[in-house]
DNA sequence: CAAAAATCTTGTCATAAGACAAGAAGTGAA
DNA sequence: TTCACTTCTTGTCTTATGACAAGATTTTTG
């Protein structure tokens, strides 16, 4: 059977993990590509998801609407990283984020219970996947001490370096709420490092 | 059978939750009962833990060293809340925290096989420890919200009015780091705050 | 109990970052 | 092309918070 070039992606995400061409064969055909377009919400506020999404290409973020009505962006993600929403994932409960493309995205979308699945049987998806959550949960782990531990700077050199892509790519307001500081300071912190 | 007194406790926890008498009589032979002396871990970072525990008595804080060395508290735990780990439940990765005693602590302990089995087996059970893990992951969620939106002043109120118990009992230096400043900036604060 | 250690308060000064406002630059649409 | 809209930069001023240090208070320990 001939490879889907759509496929090419998922090849190279899997690639390197131990998985076997027999293996792909299983657990390729259970993604689904998905477009979308710019300003387009993957999960809204009080939806329960039962599917998460590799990215291809795209940006993409997730906000909330804190109780004094700021926007404030959460997470950021470009390609090949896991969007997901473990309180829809391991609990089924509604989330309270927003997740909205920030450009037009290519996205490969698996179900749930498909997932579940193949981190059951296959083992070799289960290490590969499981690196990957792990690595999403610390990433965001790490970034919460920053907002402690860091000023302003580091925290966005560490971006830069971690991120390069989401900094060329995202608009400084959506970055800023992320870092936790102001657009304007931003703009300051950028002006201050090109220098 | 004579209710062990000692079990009072999980009686309380798990009362108004539609658990029936006869699913208490499997749920609570599942814990048991384990006390800690101040400053005993209850995890260290590096390890994976197959079991979390319920709070009776005591104070517990989680933290981490960053790279610069500085101690910061990561969460405040107190009586009924929960302690877990989330890597190491998902995905039996080790931690990165280290889970500590701030006083002497009587706790609950369960196997992680012992709350999955129940968790997929008994509904209302389910149902009641959901809600609980939901609540203390959207906590944290919250309160990393919080570092980004609200100045110092606010997270301090906000945490004395949802745990009153842990701004009197723990030291300030841990309750500093935990709001992101620093021990002086809280004594201000408190200052403040009482005129 | 006394000494040592840890915790908390307070003072002074420095600074990172916010608030607000104006304008420049870039983008998109009719 | 022009007008509107968003994004980004920059200036001025204010303020929240940190850094450091000295005392006061409380807790721990020998």
């Amino acid at each position: 059977m001939a490879e889907n070039l759509d496929q090419h992606f998922l090849n190279k995400v899997f690639e390197g993990s131990g998985i076997t061409k027999d293996e792909l064969q299983v657990i390729i055909p259970k993604y689904k590509q998905v477009k979308f377009n710019k300003n387009d919400y993957l999960l809204q506020e009080g939806q329960v998801e039962k599917k998460y999404w590799f990215i291809e290409s795209g940006f993409i973020r997730s906000y909330i609407i804190d109780t004094e009505g700021n926007d404030i962006t959460f997470n950021l993600y470009a390609s090949k990283d896991v969007v997901i929403d473990y309180p829809s994932i391991f609990f089924f409960s509604p989330t309270r984020e927003n997740i909205q493309a920030l450009t037009d995205c290519v996205c490969w979308e698996i179900k749930l219970e498909d997932f579940q699945e193949m981190f059951g049987s296959i083992s070799s998806f289960r290490e590969q996947q499981k690196s990957l959550l792990v690595g999403s949960y610390f990433a965001l782990k790490q970034h919460s001490i920053s907002l402690i531990a860091d000023e302003a700077k580091v925290r966005y050199l560490r971006l830069l370096k971690e991120k390069p892509q989401i900094v060329q790519n995202v608009s400084l307001k959506h970055i800023a709420t992320f870092l936790g500081i102001t657009d304007t300071s931003l703009s300051r912190i950028r002006k201050e490092i090109s220098n």
